[in-house]
DNA sequence: ATATCTTGTGTGTATATACAAGTCAAGCTG
DNA sequence: CAGCTTGACTTGTATATACACACAAGATAT
């Protein structure tokens, strides 16, 4: 045999790439995302928006970084995010209050949407329930909160 | 008692919406990246570019939808995405070939930057598996993709 | 062979995401 | 009280993401 070896990847160690946590979630996120938004279509809003109406909801009047502290959104992205829901007067952003805190608000619109939307997303989340099973989700659910909290300590 | 109810929310039920799979794994997903992105920064690549780079070099030549599927990333997305990677000259894509496909492949210069990368994803891969749990990970890893595959079945 | 169907990509448009650097007011410090 | 620091958000810039629709080449049907 020649000493001619064929140089493309010899000498890159792929191996155990496929564990990577980022690749694994980021994929679970689309393709989860594609289930819940599809059920969100008719509300006009996606899972994304979904969540953020309802992080408000629960805590409001909310202040933007306690938002994204939720969320794990960084503040820039939702300071845009936040004007989309407000341009479509979902919200209302408070003007600059002490420490220059601004406070997010559900508009009777986005209220109405949230309670238009609720129905749908309880649908399209007890079908994901019923597909990947009820006890499964529960835990794994409850491994992906654990798994948050323990990679934003590392950062 | 007068009749005087706070209308804010009172009609709202938003018990169970912390169970939502799109939130669980999105939020999973920006926590996580955020370490991975910050280990490769010194190779000027992001977590999904490392993704599309490693799985190419895993199948090449690859197909646009091949990849797609792999990575569960819609085409139009990854047409994006590559001519990215391509306007840095890390892959090449290939004229259409046969049924329009285009072929993807790594360039000499995109190997050297997976080379470079490699390292660093893998200490930052160890640190990760070391804080949450070597077990732990392989478990939860095998979760997610089992997810992945049954949501996609759904839509 | 021509009309139609299918397949693999590309485009238009819109949202999602975040780092680095900027603003600006309030509080601290000397 | 002038200057420094800090806190909460905003802007500049760039990538990530996907649906609906457009399109062209090969396959299929009549």
């Amino acid at each position: 045999m020649h000493s001619s070896v064929p140089q493309t990847l010899a000498n890159l160690d792929l191996s155990g790439t496929g564990y990577c946590a980022s690749l694994n979630c980021r994929r679970a996120a689309r393709a989860v995302t594609r289930v819940y938004d599809m059920a969100l279509q008719d509300a006009g809003i996606r899972s994304t928006q979904f969540a953020i109406l309802v992080a408000i909801a629960k805590i409001q009047p909310a202040s933007i970084s306690a938002l994204g502290e939720v969320l794990v959104i960084d503040r820039s992205t939702l300071t845009r995010s936040l004007r989309l829901l407000q341009k479509d007067r979902m919200i209302s952003i408070s003007k600059r209050a002490a420490k220059r805190q601004r406070f997010l608000e559900l508009t009777p619109h986005g209220e109405k949407i949230l309670e238009r939307s609720l129905p749908l997303w309880r649908a399209a989340h007890a079908k994901f329930v019923a597909t990947v099973g009820s006890e499964y989700w529960l835990k794994l659910r409850f491994e992906l909160e654990a798994l948050t909290h323990t990679t934003l300590a590392m950062s």
